[in-house]
Parts: structure tokens; sequence; C-alpha cells
DNA sequence: CTCGATTATATCGTATACGATTAGATCGTA
DNA sequence: TACGATCTAATCGTATACGATATAATCGAG
């Protein structure tokens, strides 16, 4: 029997690639509220978990590259919300710090998470399950990728 | 007790962002050597299914707007993948059709799908079942964004 | 102490992505 | 059958993304 041809939804990739766009078309009216993009939002949410972190560090966290990153940040600093300083110390990092008006959008964004959460059609254990799943795809991709 | 502040990891949508991005570094090493990007290939697996598709036909497989596609299309065109032509019937659709160069990739890309499937460290059935339930999260998300 | 190796960030080129707008073709109705 | 409404792509502006490279600072072996 001749197996019919796969199509994008068959795969695995596309179902996480296209449900990110679909989370950004939630995000993002909420977030134009606070004049964030979703990868700002990001930035942000890293920043609120901890302050003062270096290019490198969010890098890690998020799993982006500072080629990424260092125009996004100028942009985050032009609207006032971090500000970008040489660590003293090692004049090679840069570090980023939330001013009072990035640290004040967190209580903006609090119920954003549980908004969203909603969204996604999920209970809240199913939604825990399939976010530790992910994250085991996503760690056994990046050991393949090397 | 003080919760302690949520981080990028903990949020559904940032472990989709991450491995969406994770999925691409697999990807792409395989789809270099066939000269097509990840959001290309797409496109090349949405015409392999069904050749002759038209612009919106393939916006709304891939969840993409013709301000994505129609540059996308116009580099596959250009690297003798596809043709676009205007539809004779209705001057308003763009056709595309593979060209024998582009139908001839699906042999080549035939092993991806299993070597990135084996890549993420999940068992076909976990994966089927992963599948299916971020392509429901990613329904519900299409509703709630209208 | 010095100079090549390493590290951290920034820059550049290319390719997505999308909203808003535009241009051209087709449709629907008076 | 005109002609405004609708439909389909394309265009434009802005913001990711990343690999390759550049630059500046620090490290380390001798």
């Amino acid at each position: 029997m001749p197996d019919t041809m796969p199509e994008p939804n068959d795969f695995i990739c596309f179902a996480v690639y296209s449900t990110g766009h679909a989370f950004n078309r939630v995000y993002k009216p909420l977030l134009e509220a606070l004049d964030l993009t979703y990868p700002q939002y990001l930035v942000m949410v890293a920043l609120w978990a901890r302050d003062d972190q270096t290019v490198g560090s969010l890098g890690e966290t998020l799993l982006l590259e500072s080629s990424t990153l260092t125009p996004l940040l100028k942009r985050l600093e032009k609207e006032g919300f971090v500000t970008r300083s040489r660590d003293p110390a090692d004049e090679r990092h840069v570090r980023v710090r939330l001013t009072e008006k990035g640290a004040a959008l967190q209580e903006k964004a609090r119920d954003y998470p549980a908004c969203v959460d909603a969204a996604t059609g999920l209970a809240p254990d199913a939604l825990r399950a399939l976010r530790t799943s992910i994250l085991s795809v996503r760690s056994a991709l990046l050991k393949a990728a090397g």
C-alpha cells in the first residue's frame, strides 16, 4: 500500500514551530500594552527572576546569541526598561540591569501567564506535564546538535 | 511564604519557543546539504504532499502570511526548486509548483524526519502523543487569538 | 612580564516573521 | 452593466535569529 505523503502537521518540529507563532499571537495584544515584543518580554522575565545579568548569562538562559540580544537590549535600553554598562571588574562583560520603570512592568504583567495558560485549553496538570515533556525534548535536541 | 519568581523555563510558551530553535539547530546541518532553510523546507514538505498550491493555501497550511511567503518563494524560485505563475483562470492567485529539481529533493530528505525524531530522545508513541497535545494547544491558542 | 590564546560582546549579511498598506483582479448588486 | 466591496499577492517598515567575523579585554605559559 502506498503510504500517503507526510504533511507539515505530521512533523513534531512543525507542531512546535507553528505553536510558537500561535503563542506569539496571543501574547501580542497583551504585550503591546507594555511596549514589549515577545522576545523582549522573555528578557524581562529573566531579569525579574534575577536582576543584573550579563549578556552571556541572558543568552544561556534564553538560548539566544549575543548577535540577537545586543540589538534587542539596546531597544530595551532606549525604552528605558534596562541599563547596559560594562563591568568595571572585567570590561568584557556588559551588565544588564532593570530600571525602576522596567521593574514596575512586572506588576502590569502579573496576570499574563495565567491568561495565556488558560488560552491553551489545558488544565494546569496537563500543561505542566506537557512543558516537562517539551523541555526534555529540547534537552535531547541540544545534546544531539552538539 | 514568598513564592520564588518564575523563570523562563517555567513558561510553556518559552518551552515551545526555545524548543523550536533547538529543532532548527538539528535541522540546519541536514538542510544546508539541500540549500534549504527550515521554513523553506516546510514549504517543500507542503508541496511534496500536494503540488500546485496557491500562496494563500501554503499560508493556511503553514500558518504564515503572504508577506513572509512571497520573498521566501522567490528565493526558492531563484534556486530552481519551484515555479511561480499567475493563475490564468483567476489572476489574483499565484500558483506554486515543484520543478523536477524541487521534486527530486524529496528523495534526499527522505530520512530527515526519522533522524530528527530520533534526536528528540522520545519513543514513537510518546512523540505522537506529544505532537497531538501540542497541536491541540495550537488550536486552542488560535481560537483564543481570534 | 609579554605575547599568543581565550573570552565577551558587538557588527554585518542573510533570512524569517508580521501588521499595515497597496495594487490589481474578481464579484455582486442595483 | 457599472462600480463599490471583496479578495489575493506583493510591498514596506520593524524586529527577531544566527553564523562569521571583528574588537577589545583578560588570561597564561614561558
